[in-house]
DNA sequence: AAAAAAACATACCATCCGGTCAAGTTTTTG
DNA sequence: CAAAAACTTGACCGGATGGTATGTTTTTTT
């Protein structure tokens, strides 16, 4: 019946359900807490199935993270100087709302790892990220030194546009709750798109 | 020798190393990786010892999260509507920066709950901090109101102010890491601090 | 100083969990 | 269609871990 399988669709298949199934299970359980068995259990697989594809649960973790460090890349955005401070930020601060509302798991995974102090984004962080900011705050400086945005510690800048806008995916629960809801509606995100692009452009002198 | 102990001491003194280094194990490896041995030895005490204590690991988990919550209420600071909205954001921003990096551990443990469901905080974000938020922001909305100051989403203004502010305790080693320093030093913390107030005030209309 | 209470410590147990194995079944290849 | 490769699965094992039981030492009380 099911003849036309392409060439190694169920490896793929099989290793996707893992994989969503171990991200949950990360987040709510954290790495201990998650066990393989229930990562399998969560992804219809017995657990020898499991190990099959990942040969060990620390593989299972690192594959989740590579995962979530390419939503990270995907998501952060660019800034161009040709763009001018203005419409730059505001795209920056757009694209980062869009991943945080479209992956808050990927975005919760990040924010443990590097609470729990970082062990394995060490590395992505001091050549990738510390580069990033570096090649970042240039251009806001650019932009500073022709007097078209007010002086603003561009790096200190850059910080708070990631905390303000992964708060939403990160601490959602406690966001839903005090707030009332349960869940994010498109309003909600419309609105709070428009609160943090305004808000964050007046400080930075732009409106 | 060491007569003049007070009745309890040990007692007191004993919880508290247990407090302390629990504290820093759930921090590390999360609450399942958090193993009573690994707290006792940090804690320089029998592993039976620290059960002598606390009768399981979750009673252990849940002084740690009491304590948390007490650092929470104590840092959150307050908004008395006589000071203006200048002068009240003003010390809201700068007890919320203190709080975090006088205790940055508090406020991980109190991060890693909130990211990983809030199972155990849901109550307390149901009645204290829901109310809280709403009687913050009928005192923004009356600045407002009065033409003091822009018309801003109070709720998300305080959603803001939170997550920059925490994000310097609890994102601490990427931070770190980017900014190339070993620790944050006094003169940082002064300019982290001067830079979020110059910046939220700004945003709020009020500079 | 004797009795009572608190603190300390060793040994142990039951359970759970990561990981292996070996024996199967299904799919692909030639 | 046969051989090989890929996949599936139940059973099992050793080590770690939460928690207890029990006895000893120290501190406090009377």
């Amino acid at each position: 019946m099911k003849k036309n399988n392409k060439p190694q669709k169920i490896r793929t298949v099989s290793i996707d359900k893992i994989l969503v199934a171990a991200q949950d299970e990360f987040i709510l359980q954290g790495y201990k807490g998650a066990t393989v068995q229930s990562i399998a259990d969560s992804a219809g697989l017995p657990k020898a199935n499991v190990l099959y594809y990942f040969k060990n649960k620390e593989n299972i973790y690192h594959a989740v993270l590579e995962q979530t460090l390419n939503m990270w890349d995907e998501g952060i955005g660019d800034i161009f100087p040709e763009d001018g401070p203005k419409l730059a930020i505001e795209k920056f601060i757009r694209a980062k709302i869009t991943m945080s509302f479209k992956n808050p798991k990927a975005s919760k995974i990040y924010a443990m790892e590097i609470i729990q102090g970082a062990q394995h984004l060490q590395d992505y962080a001091r050549t990738y990220q510390r580069q990033w900011v570096r090649e970042k705050a240039k251009i806001f400086q650019c932009w500073i030194d022709n007097g078209e945005m007010l002086e603003i510690d561009p790096v200190n800048l850059i910080f708070l546009i990631w905390s303000s806008t992964q708060h939403y995916a990160d601490f959602d629960k406690q966001i839903l709750t005090i707030t009332n809801r349960a869940d994010y509606e498109d309003d909600d995100i419309e609105h709070i798109t428009n609160f943090l692009t305004d808000f964050i452009l007046r400080g930075c002198g732009l409106k």
